[in-house]
DNA sequence: AACGAAATTGACGTTAACGTAAGCGGAAGC
DNA sequence: GCTTCCGCTTACGTTAACGTCAATTTCGTT
């Protein structure tokens, strides 16, 4: 059976206060952030997550909900999930914590000059892409002069 | 057995004259291109290289070395190995050749942008990210300053 | 009790571009 | 005649992030 994401147009029954409360069912996280149920269990399992059970029902409070914030937010920044569950256990440790900021800092600027590799790759190739279109565009011109 | 590329420190039999030949052995392409032979087979499986055999080896010719060329190129800027082979596979029907130039034109036009829409999402992946580095720089240098 | 909706686990499928391993064949050199 | 070199084929493995499917199970109604 697939799962089912219908039936909820505007009939969502979490009222101005219930928004205020601690805990959310998966399909909560899954709507509030536009991730499929699979998603994440998926997190679960490669321990991004680790929602509390009711016996059998995942029950994820406001913690797991930033944590997945966290996730999404460092995959948009282009981290793979290894290395975001990396930065979020070192920072579960809590101790030190001046220690593991120190450290995620250093990853985030590691990754700021990749992906400023990563933009300068991407430039060259639409230089490069544009410089052959031009090629193309003279090469038509030419033949449709020849041919009028 | 592995697949060996030892023993060419600089005495490649290759003279200058020879260097203006016709045709190419696998790993003459693979040596010149900085590809592994496997790859060069692969793009054959996949029919963007057609060699020639004599018994059993493949010999590449200039139109094979040429094509070779485009697919590098195509790789570059972003085009997948499918829509590469199409490209190349209209450039060779060589009846209508306008229009085939037309429609590679677009998808060159297509695919840039493409490739502007991916470094948009690279610069504020950047962006978010620089800010983010500004937060925690802030963070720790609040908790110098209070140690201190 | 029955029903449907929502949830669960487990496992295999997907995509791209090759890598890697295993085993075979022929030519060249000693 | 044996080893090396070079190449060949077949076929399974890899990586990431899930998708998809099957077979239940739990829950709230009716």
């Amino acid at each position: 059976m697939k799962e089912h994401f219908t039936h909820f147009p505007s009939d969502d029954d979490t009222s101005d206060i219930e928004r205020a409360r601690k805990l959310f069912t998966i399909s909560d996280l899954a709507r509030e952030f536009g991730v499929t149920l699979r998603t994440l269990r998926f997190y679960e399992d490669k321990g991004l997550l680790t929602p509390r059970r009711e016996g059998n029902a995942r029950l994820y409070s406001r913690r797991d909900r930033a944590r997945l914030k966290l996730v999404l937010m460092g995959k948009r920044v282009g981290f793979s999930l290894d290395e975001i569950r990396e930065m979020l256990d070192l920072y579960d440790l809590k101790d030190g914590q001046e220690t593991q900021l120190r450290v995620s800092l250093e990853r985030f600027r590691e990754q700021i000059v990749a992906l400023e590799r990563q933009k300068r790759d991407v430039e060259e190739a639409i230089s490069d892409l544009t410089r052959t279109c031009d090629v193309v565009e003279g090469i038509l011109k030419q033949r449709t002069a020849q041919a009028g």
